[in-house]
DNA sequence: TGTACATCAGTGAACGCGCGTTCACTGATGTAC
DNA sequence: TGTACATCAGTGAACGCGCGTTCACTGATGTAC
């Protein structure tokens, strides 16, 4: 970024975003720890300095890309502070349009990919935040009678496998009929979520 | 399978199912075109008698592997034919479990592998056949009132989400803690269901 | 401010590997007469 | 039943490739005095 010799003064981040690029060009088995080093205008063996190996390097971008999906989440959040409603409505659609956004980050997270997960703990503690994210919202609308009164933690699943599913389902672009395709995917988000509140959900103006 | 030397007699067959095992062990990135017709006991060249191509071994993979799954749906659903309710929970069941059981099946139908699938017709075809077999559950189920009445292809799809969530959730090993891992998976589907549904699920003397 | 030195972040050659695919070939099988 | 021949399903050598990783190295940077 500043130096044009020799030290480059940013490599490990410039790795992480060329891995990035890579992903959402060729997918990952275009990934290779050589061509990212070509990408940043570095030796192939220049990596090593900043990973053991190539599988931390998918963790660092698996990281960076939960980083990135918890702290959108945590804004939405914020955002509507006070209205429980409108949190989960908006958090989940958060959760969807960033797959759509961030097919790669999206996909890298939750394909396996990371063998050996244990040896990144962050990943673990991101994974956990995030569902404690959603089981806080789901416990509020419980406490407001918006959702039904059985475990908290199995409604925010239910809810997290629907909005999962769908991501998922968008991404390998299984969804069955045009007709379904043409639907806003956040009116579809709003509709699954319907199936489950006893509430109808309010007309927003839409914010984003 | 029947000769000992030269005409192998069934090695289309035998590299499918060669693949499938080479998948469960080593995941597919230890899939290769040679490790596959090593394990068939044949030269590395002869698979080309037989697949144009390593994605064409991918999609037979899939394609039989999708295959699977619709017959296993079919006969569920055939065998709790006029009980839509039933037929619902047991078809929900029958996809999660597939996915328990066959993981390397179902995450290479379900994670954008195949290239190009326009060149594999009765993938698509597969794939609309399986839609349409819980659309068409759906509507019953909305017939007799245990669903809300709204678009049955937007509920279809939101079954089918959260189920392949919860599929892909579990095979990914996301799910958020010990309290919800212990819970038996069919609970899970059940409990699901039950948010989305009117009436009362019952209590089955569990089938399978 | 200047110098000596440790540490850091890169280089480039080299290793061994398994892969996908092609090609000329050959052994086995099926069919027409 | 026997023979000629086309077709099919395999073989094994060869190609070129990109990869992950290691290693001895060197240029740049930071620090102690």
């Amino acid at each position: 970024m500043k130096k044009n010799s020799y030290h480059h003064g940013n490599l490990k981040n410039a790795l992480i975003e060329a891995g990035i690029q890579v992903l959402a060009d060729e997918g990952l088995k275009g990934l290779s720890l050589r061509k990212v080093a070509r990408i940043a205008n570095v030796s192939h063996a220049a990596p090593y300095a900043h990973f053991t190996d190539k599988q931390a390097l998918i963790a660092a971008i698996s990281t960076e890309g939960f980083r990135l999906l918890y702290e959108r989440i945590q804004q939405t959040i914020e955002h509507f502070t006070g209205d429980p409603l409108r949190q989960l409505v908006e958090t989940s659609w958060a959760y969807v349009s960033f797959a759509i956004s961030n097919p790669s980050h999206f996909k890298i997270i939750f394909s396996g990919i990371v063998e050996e997960e244990w040896k990144y703990p962050s990943l673990i503690e991101l994974s956990q935040a995030s569902f404690q994210q959603l089981n806080t919202i789901v416990e509020s609308c419980k406490a407001q009678g918006i959702l039904q009164s059985e475990s908290a933690e199995v409604s925010a699943l239910a809810i997290w496998s629907q909005m999962h599913g769908l991501a998922s389902l968008i991404l390998e672009r299984k969804l069955p009929n045009e007709q379904l395709e043409q639907i806003p995917k956040k009116a579809l988000v709003v509709a699954f979520l319907q199936h489950m509140i006893k509430v109808e959900i309010p007309h927003e103006n839409s914010v984003d």
